[in-house]
DNA sequence: CGTCCAAATGGTCATACTGACTCTTATAAC
DNA sequence: GTTATAAGAGTCAGTATGACCATTTGGACG
């Protein structure tokens, strides 16, 4: 009882969509190809999952592999599959998608196989420009499915505190939204919103000064996974494509 | 330029969870299996991608063979992709799942190879029953993701509409809602809300007369796929078992 | 044929949430 | 010491919602 080798048959391999803000922009992670196809270009980190490996494992292990990122402390959740025939000139290769957020730590964009890897806004990756990265096979579709999911989920869930390193301020939670969403939002309201939502920050006590300004209050991220009701989302002010 | 044959080889198939509203009841399409593995359980339809087919052709193309439906009026959209190494025994075998959403049309379950195709009721899919249907491979986990994907949509999107057949009352519209839900709603609160909202359905300008009752307007869809702000569900008054 | 019923439709009102805004406080930079 | 800056506290009007009540209308029923 097994399949026949060719009912199907298909390469299956992962990416990962890895997000992170810096200096307030939203930065997606690629790495530069070596090998044909696209040599040259750049593509979302991934590679071939092996016989014995769930998707999520795969895609954890090739952002350990190919990024040094240690994929532990990152979220990840399934994106989307990708499988139009001939999205890669070597042959039926099909790849689940994943989508991956983590804080601006002291990133080890330094491995061995991590020395090709590199931090691109998003804006200069979705909207071609002169200075931006070329992509590799269906990656801009990716990439820009990902972005939306990431901005979509902040609506109504507390996924924006897998941007922030703990503890965080809720100047750096604000700001993790408005660099995602491209707008400027009401401080005070953000804090009322935040704050009287169950859950989504716990409060440590303490807080920190960071150059002007009154010392802010420091959080965890709270138990909270769900908006109820969601973080509304103005229309863009600032333009989108500065990611 | 070619993929080596064994990197990430595995076997791809579609499966499509049909969910239809019949009798105020959410249910689900499934088929009677003839053969091993799981011969006399009952499974989505499905069935192994071809080789030079994209994912929503494969599943509307199984649809349509597995049980008859025609897959161009029913809203399809792409959920998740399974993969978990021993999900299947024959081998190494990916699903990319897809959830679809059909009017209870007088329903071709009556094709050739879909004479063992079924509607269910998803509460009696999803909570083991005496007379509930067992369920082949990791099925029962991707009939409850597209259960909740499509509970999900309801609240932010316009896909509701693609439960009822056109012209429709927004009595058939609240029914779609409250037998996805599992709850009831207040009939004036959600008029207000459906029309309030730009491009959710046109009027016709006509109405039917449905036995007892004032006779209810007729409408379509309108142009809007999303709601701003979303329609908010209430608790579960009602059992979500009964679905 | 008249009455009753059920569902659609048309409203009201209190409450919750949001967006825009002002004001105060506390620290670092100058 | 003065000022710039950002946090934090609070106000107020507009909007959306949930819970209701009232009216309309055609078929069902006697």
């Amino acid at each position: 009882m097994t399949v026949p080798d060719d009912a199907g048959a298909v390469s299956l391999t992962v990416d990962v969509v890895l997000l992170t803000i810096r200096d307030g922009r939203l930065c997606v992670l690629l790495v530069e190809r070596g090998i044909e196809p696209f040599a040259g270009t750049w593509a979302l980190p991934g590679g071939f999952v092996t016989a014995d490996e769930d998707l999520e494992a795969a895609a954890r292990r090739e952002l350990a592999e190919e990024t040094g990122v240690d994929a532990g402390p990152v979220h990840l959740e399934q994106l989307r599959t990708y499988a139009a025939p001939h999205r890669d000139p070597r042959g039926r290769v099909v790849t689940v998608a994943h989508l991956a957020l983590m804080p601006d730590l002291p990133h080890p964009v330094a491995g061995s196989d991590a020395a090709h890897a590199r931090w691109w806004p998003v804006d200069e990756v979705l909207t071609p420009t002169t200075h931006g990265p070329v992509l590799a096979f269906d990656h801009p579709t990716i990439v820009r499915d990902g972005v939306e999911r990431a901005r979509a989920k902040l609506e109504y869930t507390t996924l924006a505190t897998s941007f922030v390193a703990e503890p965080f301020t809720l100047g750096d939670l604000r700001s993790v939204y408005e660099a995602v969403w491209g707008v400027d939002l009401d401080a005070p309201n953000f804090r009322r919103k935040v704050l009287s939502t169950p859950g989504f920050v716990v409060d440590t006590g303490e807080t920190v000064s960071v150059g002007r300004g009154k010392p802010a209050g420091l959080y965890h991220p709270g138990e909270a996974t769900d908006l109820h009701p969601a973080m509304l989302r103005p229309e863009p002010s600032r333009d989108l494509t500065r990611g």
